[in-house]
DNA sequence: AGCACGCCGACT
DNA sequence: GTCGGCGTGCTC
């Protein structure tokens, strides 16, 4: 029997083609993907519909339609559902719904089976060991029918949120429901995954970042079979094909990685609660440090919030200080080294945290650690050295940077970097006869390498760690007295309104480390900026104060969650075809936007070359994220950029460099 | 997004 | 005289 196929493609084309196959029976074609030639070359294509008739929206007759080559799948692999939700993220992120469909779905060509087979093929609830009142509380808020806002539930770390997330799957299970349970991209949370399979065996599915592509497409087809009915993985796992949805779990919800960097630009939290409110169902988010976004929907009502307040594994909250840094400090200080030194001689260990490296083109006194920022958006301003001036990379203020510092006087401002970097070989040669490992993306490549690594610590075969990111969450280190923050203010300085949002939180969770198993944890926090709100409220793990300052700030300078936001960024390889570019762009957004929110720009990117491109954007604000969607809807068919300029959007964004 | 087709500068 | 630059337009 011929059938004509309706067919999205992975290109930024909002279209469908239309192609024809010889099949059984209409029924058996849609929700599979084809081999196909599109244009000149060979490309995947995901079939959507199938009829016996030519598709009204084909412009060609029906000889001039092309064979596909083959079918890829023996199984549908999604159905009219997927592609409603391909429909919704193609409107809402602004791509093709073709873009937003395979990004939804597995690659995998042909199915493979797992090398390790599961010795508990039995479903089993385990609720045997009893919870605390206040987790029993946020288990019964959770599983509630009555009311289905989301639930949010707040706690430090160790205080039992992963028990509470896995006891209200268990009973959203036992009214035969499906969940999706979502973790932080950095494949650390092995606890939370092996805790689940080890309770739920065979019914749940793990979608995991090392995964091939075959067994990521036998997962999938396990849980579109219903086989697998609790899903563990990433962002993209929150597009997982269960049949029944009743319950998403995000832990650790104030994590970046749940936004996606690539076409489309999701947040896996946002497409989360469009599933949830099309099934009806609760969504549960957690963690010690909620994103600004969700701590002003607890305080409005909007999201329903748990606290869990006690260390359940014992222990206390670590003794926190700040170190100031001055003129002449190393890198590391006094205060720091003698520590190091008595968590050695008490035959304990320690972890030294580094943040990534900085921004160093931003100015800071070198006295006091003053460093200016926009009068405008009070974000860092960055140093131009071509035209010697200090810009405003949101709106593009700029002023010339001044010969002493406005703060204290001293003429001691510069813009000199911080010199971590080295602070490997400063460990090395103040601790001789310390064993040192240090730990990062550089160092350590390979999930073995890092686990290893890691292990070593955790049987205390390492004094000092030096870490970045990769150590800060997730871990329980028995020997573990100290933590070291390098230095705390680097993330302070990007040029972001999110910068004192991950500072605190990066802090709060490093602080975390120290003294989950002992009483005496101690926690140091270097730093140039030592009155800085974020880096004081951390200090005294002040979660309310933070909070309610940094809303404050929000509040007065319009950035989200008082307002929303959309990104456009205009790429080119020539610097005059960005900046043109998004000139040309800002003429014909501004009216579009006036009454529904401002044009901020265009202003370069703070990163303003990357591999070869120049940047520059425009950021539009408003207090309602539909319009400003429209508005860039109508730009996009009015717009037609000159050649080789691209132009990248992101709704909300999450990173502004 | 790719990729082919097409129209103007520096090479054997 | 060609090789190749990337601007333009299309993909059922």
């Amino acid at each position: 029997m011929r059938v004509y196929l309706e067919v999205l493609f992975n290109v930024p084309v909002n279209q469908s083609f239309t192609y024809s196959a010889d099949c059984e029976s209409v029924s058996e074609a849609a929700g599979k993907r084809v081999e196909t030639r599109f244009g000149s070359r060979r490309m995947t294509g995901y079939v959507i519909a199938a009829s016996q008739s030519v598709p009204p929206s084909c412009p060609l007759p029906a000889e001039e339609i092309k064979p596909v080559t083959r079918f890829i799948d023996q199984e549908p692999l999604f159905d009219g559902a997927q592609v409603r939700l391909a429909r919704w993220i193609s409107s809402f992120y602004l791509c093709s719904p073709g873009e937003a469909l395979a990004a939804m779905l597995p690659s995998g060509k042909r199915e493979s089976t797992p090398d390790s087979v599961f010795t508990d093929d039995l479903f089993f609830p385990e609720g045997t060991f009893s919870l605390s009142s206040e987790q029993e509380t946020a288990v019964q808020g959770i599983v509630d029918t009555d009311t289905t806002s989301p639930v949010y539930l707040h706690g430090i770390t160790g205080s039992g949120k992963t028990e509470v997330f896995l006891r209200a799957a268990e009973i959203i299970l036992s009214r035969g429901k499906d969940i999706l349970y979502l973790v932080p991209e950095i494949g650390l949370t092995h606890q939370v995954v092996e805790a689940i399979q080890s309770r739920f065996g065979s019914a749940a599915a793990v979608l995991h970042s090392g995964l091939t592509g075959s067994r990521r497409l036998a997962e999938w087809q396990r849980i579109r079979r219903g086989e697998a009915r609790i899903v563990v993985g990433a962002r993209s796992a929150i597009f997982a094909p269960v049949k029944n949805l009743g319950l998403v779990i995000i832990d650790e919800e104030h994590d970046g990685s749940y936004k996606s960097g690539t076409t489309p630009r999701y947040h896996a939290r946002q497409v989360a609660m469009h599933r949830c409110s099309e099934a009806n169902c609760p969504l549960v988010m957690g963690s010690a440090t909620p994103s600004l976004e969700a701590w002003y929907q607890i305080k409005t009502g909007a999201l329903r919030m748990y606290p869990l307040t006690c260390r359940l594994s014992g222990g206390s909250p670590p003794e926190i200080s700040i170190i100031p840094l001055g003129a002449g400090s190393g890198a590391l200080s006094e205060p720091l080294i003698e520590e190091v030194r008595k968590t050695k001689e008490a035959g304990r260990q320690s972890i030294i945290f580094l943040n990534r490296r900085g921004f160093t083109h931003f100015l800071r006194c070198n006295t006091c650690g003053y460093s200016m920022v926009c009068k405008n958006c009070s974000v860092p301003l960055t140093l131009h050295r071509g035209d010697g001036v200090m810009k405003c990379h949101y709106c593009g203020w700029q002023i010339r940077p001044p010969e002493s510092c406005p703060e204290c006087n001293s003429l001691d401002v510069g813009y000199a970097g911080f010199g971590t970097e080295y602070i490997e070989d400063e460990v090395r040669s103040l601790f001789p006869g310390y064993s040192v490992q240090r730990v990062d993306t550089d160092t350590v490549r390979g999930k073995d390498r890092l686990k290893t690594a890691l292990d070593k610590f955790r049987r205390g075969e390492t004094d000092i760690l030096l870490g970045t990111q990769m150590v800060a969450k997730g871990l329980n280190f028995p020997g573990l007295r100290l933590v070291g923050i390098a230095l705390a203010d680097t993330g302070l300085h990007m040029p972001d309104f999110r910068a004192a949002e991950r500072t605190f939180s990066l802090i709060v969770q490093v602080a975390g480390r120290a003294g989950r198993y002992f009483p005496d944890g101690r926690v140091l926090i270097q730093t140039w900026s030592p009155n800085n709100p974020a880096i004081v409220y951390a200090s005294r793990c002040d979660i309310e104060g933070f909070y309610a300052h940094e809303l404050e700030q929000r509040r007065a300078l319009g950035f989200p969650p008082f307002s929303r936001l959309i990104r456009l960024v205009f790429r080119s390889k020539r610097e005059k075809t960005a900046e043109t570019g998004a000139a040309g762009a800002a003429a014909i957004l501004e009216p579009l936007v006036r009454g529904h929110g401002e044009l901020m720009g265009p202003a370069e990117c703070p990163l303003s070359l990357i591999s070869g491109n120049y940047r520059h954007q425009i950021l539009l604000r408003g207090e309602k994220i539909t319009p400003l969607i429209r508005a860039v809807n109508t730009f996009r068919s009015e717009y037609k950029p000159v050649s080789a300029l691209y132009i990248e959007v992101d709704v909300d964004p999450v990173h502004l460099l």
